[in-house]
DNA sequence: TACATTTGACCTCA
DNA sequence: TGAGGTCAAATGTA
């Protein structure tokens, strides 16, 4: 093939794959839209965390659905294999410095380095830390209320802290480069708490269920394989005003899966129950027996978040700062609230 | 043998 | 410059 077909063939896939980044675009502003209307009316968001979807946010997840997998299929190509590298860096030009995503010393490759060639002894901690990735911070009695696979990668004393904090990630990183992570610690007043802070999210082949038990629940915001990301950009620029919000809006507390408890933020202690059947417990009383909970009975959690800026890992980012802004400034009823 | 954990080394960032 | 986060060799376990 001649190279002006191929270009002119690359020209055509391009604007095919803006088309489709336009329409996700719009699909994912009209889901937080919707998002936030609902959490703002208080909607049965019972039903939205156990699994029941809301119609309209179910025809909009496959409506994202279908645009994502399109975009995931022309971003194959090699003509165009540079679409998501342009959203991406068209992203970080709208969310201002935002150096997050993790890179490795072999120009990206996030799969385990250890085997891999050309790794020396030099290559030891050779990284791009994370940094202001997606985070949000829960409080439990066991560190094991959430289905994923974690493996251990670290112990660090912490510095005015009398427990080590213990740093996880998910154990499908090398296979599916997932860049999930946790950290775990010990309250200090309350040994038997554990704070538990997740950074980023799963990527890997999980059930959407089981990954809404592990994401914040985001005042009526679902979060399902694909609007991840609306849930996440979503997130970030409501955090600002979740703190002055949180007297309005009933939080939610995950009770066992598809189960959802409603909760008075008066009452943060009466929401105790259990998490019965984590696939990962007898898993995690192996791996790391000396924080696991002797007495499991208890076990609530609070949910509370990091208002920390969101960007990592998501291969389609398509709503900027801006974007955003001017929507919640025009949705949203909450005003004078901090700046984002 | 494969996979998970431990732990000291090393790097980034505030 | 030190605290915190990650790497990766050594070690443990099934």
């Amino acid at each position: 093939m001649d190279s002006d077909s191929n270009n002119t063939k690359s020209i055509k896939i391009k604007n095919v794959v803006d088309q489709l980044v336009e329409g996700y675009k719009s699909a994912t502003q009209l889901q937080l839209l919707l998002s936030h209307q609902q959490s703002n009316h208080h909607i049965d968001q019972t039903r939205i965390v156990s699994g029941d979807p809301d119609p309209v946010n179910e025809l909009i997840g496959k409506i994202l659905d279908s645009f994502y997998k399109t975009i995931s299929v022309l971003d194959s190509f090699d003509q165009v294999a540079n679409v998501s590298v342009v959203l991406e860096s068209s992203r970080n030009a709208s969310c201002g410095d935002d150096s997050a995503t993790p890179v490795s010393c072999n120009g990206g490759d996030s799969s385990d380095s250890r085997k891999g060639p050309g790794v020396g002894k030099g290559k030891r901690g050779c990284y791009t830390r994370k940094k202001r990735s997606h985070t949000w911070t829960v409080e439990a009695r066991r560190i094991d209320d959430d289905k994923y696979a974690w493996r251990k990668y670290g112990q660090k004393q912490i510095l005015n802290s009398k427990f080590p904090r213990s740093y996880f990630r998910c154990t499908h990183k090398p296979t599916q480069g997932c860049q999930a992570t946790k950290q775990v610690q010990k309250q200090e007043h309350d040994p038997n708490l554990f704070q538990i802070t997740y950074i980023g999210h799963h990527t890997c082949n999980v059930s959407d269920a089981t990954q809404a038990k592990t994401e914040p629940l985001d005042h009526g915001i679902v979060m399902d394989t694909y609007n991840t990301l609306a849930a996440t950009i979503a997130h970030d620029h409501v955090d600002a005003n979740i703190q002055e919000r949180e007297n309005d809006i009933s939080s939610l507390i995950v009770v066992g899966e598809g189960m959802v408890k409603e909760e008075d933020n008066n009452n943060y202690d009466h929401n105790k129950d259990c998490c019965e059947g984590s696939s990962t417990y007898s898993d995690l009383s192996l791996v790391w027996p000396d924080v696991m909970m002797s007495d499991d009975r208890q076990h609530h959690q609070n949910h509370y978040y990091h208002g920390e800026a969101s960007t990592t890992s998501h291969q389609f980012s398509f709503i900027d700062n801006d974007q955003l802004s001017s929507l919640f400034d025009s949705y949203c009823p909450y005003e004078g609230t901090s700046s984002i």
